[in-house]
DNA sequence: CGAACCCTTGACTTGAATCAACATAGGTGG
DNA sequence: CCACCTATGTTGATTCAAGTCAAGGGTTCG
């Protein structure tokens, strides 16, 4: 599945996994489809990932099926940095994407010689620590709308505040980020709808246009 | 409120941020009472703490009051190494409390010149992600008796396994902990000890004695 | 055209929150 | 030493937010 990436489509924050790891480093692209997996929770943890395009998510499973999903990430966002010998968690493509990798081991090797690298990696593994801080918050003390609310505006922010912005992920995987259920999940943006903070796509209910982003912020909390 | 800690009272990793740091580093020794501040959210991140005896609470606030416990931090714990210039969350003692604490400024000199100190800060700070990813689990989809359950299986875990442990924090920070009311966690307590997977303290309520591991674990899923 | 998804909406149920009463321990001051 | 007060914890009654169950519509794709 080894592709060739076509540089015209990078996003801005796209070269520092390369650059931490420095030139010795081998750093491959490839391609995964929608819905496939990248690595699963107990594998060994041999790669650092980052995408290029497309969405991932990390999810952990309780052993009835029961699924939390950490993160979403999105283009530029690393993912799969371990500690220990082994990924803590499940990371699937969302939708078709293509994701640099590199060793783990080049990484650790790099940093003996580069402390510029080291700080963008401790900054790469405390941008993670910061997002979960926040979702702790968000999933142990806010109610269905205000989750929702934050949702959106996280991905607003994320995607640069975009016109119209197209959801990656389905009401499922948005009800697991969050803690819901898909139904309520539904539910919630149907209301944000009727009070006139953000209008829905007819169709395929993916678009989702911010109207008042500053009520939508008062909802968050 | 400098004071000097007897060495006698030491916890087995006590000497890690010390070590990191390196011997140049000013490493200075602090007492907190009961309740009170250690750093507040938002506030400059000057320094990073480590906990020499007693235990901290760290955690956010909504607009209205309602909080959300990332971690409570036990001996030989490091906490408030932040990426940025301030603070993500508030830190008080949950009761009297002794910490080690180490300018921020000094970890990141040190870190030039001494390779095994920056792994041994990656080590830290994933840890504390690792910890923030399970909880998400624990806090988006586990219900009432099994987010109490896996809490005194982790106190249990991290206390060593002893035959009575004494908890060192309230009904309320339990729930505040678990996305919970203080009544719900008081209530999955006496079902867990009805069912007799433990046993409680008729005094003080804070003695906690595991009877049933095993089938604690079980119910956490 | 049917089948498989995905999403929405309605009806009903339920787990946990809230409201309320009471118990006990520890601290303070008369 | 006791009366009082405040903290903290338990338990019961009731409410309510969100989950579950169920039905139906739109889209895509073979």
């Amino acid at each position: 599945m080894l592709v060739n990436i076509n540089s015209a489509n990078r996003r801005p924050n796209d070269g520092h996994l390369a650059a931490l790891a420095g030139e010795r480093v081998s750093c491959c692209e490839f391609k995964y489809d929608r819905g496939s997996e990248i690595f699963g929770e107990g594998e060994e943890a041999e790669y650092v990932y980052q995408i290029i395009s497309g969405s991932v998510r990390t999810f952990k499973l309780l052993s009835d099926g029961r699924r939390q999903i950490n993160s979403f990430h999105l283009p530029g966002d690393m993912f799969g940095f371990e500690n220990g010998a082994t990924h803590r968690f499940t990371a699937e493509a969302v939708l078709e994407t293509y994701v640099r990798i590199v060793r783990r081991d080049s990484i650790l090797e790099a940093m003996q010689d580069r402390v510029a690298g080291t700080k963008n990696l401790i900054t790469l593994v405390t941008q993670n620590l910061q997002h979960a801080e926040n979702h702790m918050l968000l999933l142990g003390r806010k109610t269905a709308l205000e989750k929702v609310a934050a949702f959106v505006l996280e991905l607003d922010e994320r995607l640069g505040h975009p016109d119209v912005m197209t959801l990656p992920m389905s009401r499922l995987d948005i009800a697991d980020y969050l803690g819901l259920s898909l139904e309520t999940v539904s539910r919630a943006l149907s209301t944000l709808r009727d009070e006139k903070l953000l209008r829905l796509d007819g169709t395929t209910h993916r678009r989702v246009e911010l109207l008042d982003r500053g009520a939508l912020a008062k909802l968050d909390a």
